[in-house]
DNA sequence: CTAATATTTATTTTT
DNA sequence: TAAATATTAG
């Protein structure tokens, strides 16, 4: 026992999934009930009981994060960094598996991992080829059609045309066809192909699946419910052997189905594995009662769950009720978010234990300009992340190009980056010699150098190119990956290229070169780096200093603050109207799904809020509150009386917005925050009529067409509208 | 080939 | 509104 302290540390459903080593296991681990303890402790126990050599346990995570973290926390419960662990993304496992066979597949094992730029380009050639009109089939849309059935584990072969897309209509089929031969042809995959490549080296060659099975004596597997088919299939032939697999999930957190996910796997992993154990963790240790309470009631209305709940787990769990504001607008809300975190941080709260999570990224906007201006500090996790940027791309294809002359999308990407005189013309009298002679494309552009075929000055500019190309080449093996990188950029103009640009951002986009050049020196090879990035997208927001956090909630899964604020719950917005256009009642659930993960975020404080009206580009839409809001229990709840609630702003206030149509709406509010302090809401007394007109502060005149409760959809000269009665008047 | 101008379109994005 | 993309004029 005592050979084992961390099981002493583990409540008993903890320990039961720690110990239940052998036959498979499914944790169903609640929001904060200590599922990342678990899985560690599982991991060590392996190990510490001598069930299994390190390198005989796979365990799968889904970002590159919770992997670093896990292999951090085994390696402290052994007391000593662990060598030769299949610890990883499915994706960096998956490249480590095909490196190792990729004749088996068609690929040489020096395969390259394409990002998603080349992906397009690549796939905009293919259409180009096949003739297909990209204006009215846009090659995004193809892309997302390919990576749905990759996604879905089919290869071109496994599609009947019955399942062919309705994408350029029988198409789209012989399309991906052709993708993957190009694909076959450049040596390279794409992020899909890493999974789909491995499934089918593992169902074709019954030799590397048993020598697979019988390497990977155990299978740990952390966020369970977001798997993929291709993802899932994976799993169940390393697993059919032995069948030592425990996922750890939670149906009620998943919340990308929109990336190929399908909740569908967890709630079947009894069939699939006869016989599974299966494990609640339903004791929180994060929040309090109230929010747990909350939380529960929110996402007892969905179907088809596996069926949990949250208990609380600590001893301090009473706690303030949730607050529901609700406000005049966005603006106000963001004034009331702001202000809020002020009094917080007088009192003595940490602004780095405070988060608002908003449905779009859009949303934070409003938060940042009032963070501003209180000079609260703050950061925005998301938005462009660092390998995504141009100029980080456009240096790695640099990279790319040094390493490999047979790189055709990074040759094709920088051959005129900076503008060097190699347009259109000259590329396609590039791209037609290579494929006349089946050359790469720059020894296709070398071999023409001595023709006539290149006009202008493109002509010499690639004579210099290839002249510095081969020079970076050899000084490669001379001073080092290191100083040839940063000389390569600074000698082929592409730095100076950003520092004669004027835009504001280009200052930052130097910084970023700066950045990557700092990162390549962690490596010992050029190689070694390429395949770090091709893997490794993720953004490491440095979380230096004590700032608020701005993020969507799907960024926020995993995290937890003591206070979060979850602005924007309204109908349309959140829910997503354009979720439910396309999802129906599953994307509903998947949205609440959404409010569950935001609330259960919340150690101490949650405080939700919605406004009436809202812009929404150029302007400004009226709101309804989300019917989320009608699933959270009375009793945990404090409806915080708003604007609105009142009647309708005073009277005396100026005419805020005045009606869209005459000049458009004009900034310059002049209602103070509180000026509406308000009581409960008085039932009107005599409600709307269909056809009845009235007036509203922004959009003026309109005519009722529907009434329900409080609740009015009014035609206005800009449109229909949904909003609540109390905000027009009869006119 | 490049730069200026018009048009379009706005969820979520672990790898 | 504002950013990204497409078109067109130079």
């Amino acid at each position: 026992m005592d050979a084992y302290p961390y099981l002493a540390r583990l409540n008993p459903e903890q320990r039961e999934a720690v110990e239940t080593l052998e036959g498979p296991l499914l944790v169903l681990a609640g929001a904060g009930t200590g599922k990342t303890r678990v899985l560690t402790a599982r991991f060590a126990h392996i190990l510490l009981t001598g069930r299994a050599a390190p390198g005989e346990v796979l365990a799968v995570t889904f970002t590159n994060k919770a992997a670093r973290e896990m292999r951090e926390r085994v390696a402290a419960m052994i007391g000593r960094p662990v060598e030769g662990l299949w610890l990883g993304t499915f994706h960096a496992l998956c490249v480590r598996l095909l490196r190792r066979h990729a004749e088996r597949v068609g690929l040489r094992s020096s395969f390259t991992i394409l990002d998603t730029d080349d992906q397009l380009r690549l796939l905009k050639q293919v259409m180009e080829a096949a003739g297909i009109d990209q204006k009215r089939w846009p090659p995004q849309g193809l892309m997302a059609v390919i990576q749905r059935w990759k996604d879905r584990g089919l290869t071109p072969e496994g599609i009947t045309p019955a399942e062919d897309s309705d994408f350029a209509p029988g198409r789209a089929r012989s399309l991906y066809a052709d993708y993957q031969a190009r694909l076959l042809s450049l040596n390279a995959c794409d992020f899909g192909d890493l999974l789909l490549h491995t499934v089918t080296l593992l169902q074709r060659q019954p030799e590397v699946l048993a020598e697979c099975q019988r390497r990977f004596r155990y299978l740990l597997v952390d966020e369970y419910q977001d798997t993929n088919t291709v993802q899932y299939l994976w799993l169940r032939l390393l697993a059919q052997a032995h069948r030592n697999i425990c996922c750890v999930g939670d149906d009620d957190q998943s919340i990308y189905s929109w990336r190929g996910a399908e909740v569908e796997n967890i709630l079947r992993f009894e069939r699939d594995f006869p016989g599974a154990r299966i494990v609640r963790l339903e004791r929180n240790y994060r929040s309090t009662r109230p929010i747990l309470a909350a939380a529960s009631a929110l996402i007892a209305q969905n179907e088809g769950r596996l069926g949990k709940t949250l208990r609380p787990g600590r001893d301090d769990a009473e706690g303030d009720k949730i607050e529901v504001h609700a406000l005049w607008d966005s603006e106000e809300e963001a004034r009331m978010v702001a202000g809020r975190i002020e009094a917080l941080r007088r009192e003595g709260h940490a602004a780095g234990e405070i988060a608002v999570l908003v449905r779009t990224g859009a949303q934070t906007r409003a938060f940042e300009e009032r963070l501003i201006l209180l000079g609260i500090p703050y950061r925005v996790v998301g938005g462009p992340r660092f390998y995504e940027r141009a100029e980080i791309r456009d240096a790695l294809a640099y990279m790319r190009l040094l390493a490999s002359p047979a790189d055709d999308l990074a040759f094709e990407r920088i051959v005129n980056t900076p503008r060097r005189g190699v347009g259109d013309g000259a590329l396609r009298a590039i791209t037609s010699h290579a494929r006349a002679e089946k050359l790469p494309l720059s020894l296709a552009a070398e071999a023409l150098l001595g023709t006539d075929l290149l006009k202008g000055r493109a002509r010499p500019a690639l004579a210099e190119f290839f002249r510095d190309l081969s020079r970076w080449r050899a000084m490669l093996d001379r001073e080092g990956h290191v100083a040839t990188v940063a000389a390569m950029l600074d000698e082929s103009g592409y730095t100076e290229m950003w520092r004669k640009d004027p835009s504001p951002e280009a200052p930052g986009r130097l910084d970023n070169l700066r950045e990557l050049l700092r990162a390549i020196a962690d490596f010992e090879t050029l190689e070694g780096f390429l395949e770090h990035v091709a893997l490794v997208t993720e953004n490491d927001e440095a979380s230096d200093g004590d700032r608020v956090t701005l993020m969507t909630l799907h960024a926020a899964k995993g995290l937890e603050f003591d206070t979060v604020f979850l602005p924007g719950w309204e109908e349309g917005l959140f829910p997503n109207q354009r979720a439910l256009d396309d999802g129906g009642q599953k994307a509903l659930e998947e949205e609440r799904r959404l409010a569950y993960v935001g609330l259960t975020r919340a150690r101490r404080r949650a405080i939700i809020s919605w406004a009436a009206n809202r812009r929404l580009y150029a302007n400004w839409q009226a709101a309804i509150p989300s019917r989320f809001l009608a699933e959270l229990p009375e009793a945990e709840v404090e409806r915080v009386a708003a604007p609105g609630l009142a009647g309708r702003p005073p009277q005396d206030a100026p005419s805020v917005f005045p009606a869209i149509g005459f000049g458009g709406a004009r900034r310059g509010r002049v209602i103070e925050a509180g000026a509406w302090e308000v009581a409960e809401r008085p039932a009107r007394p005599d409600p709307f009529a269909v056809g009845e007109r009235v007036f509203h502060q922004k959009f003026g005149y309109g005519t009722v067409r529907s009434v329900e409760d409080d609740k009015l959809e009014v035609e206005f000269a800009t449109g229909l509208k949904r909003l609540l009665d109390r905000f027009v008047e009869r006119a």
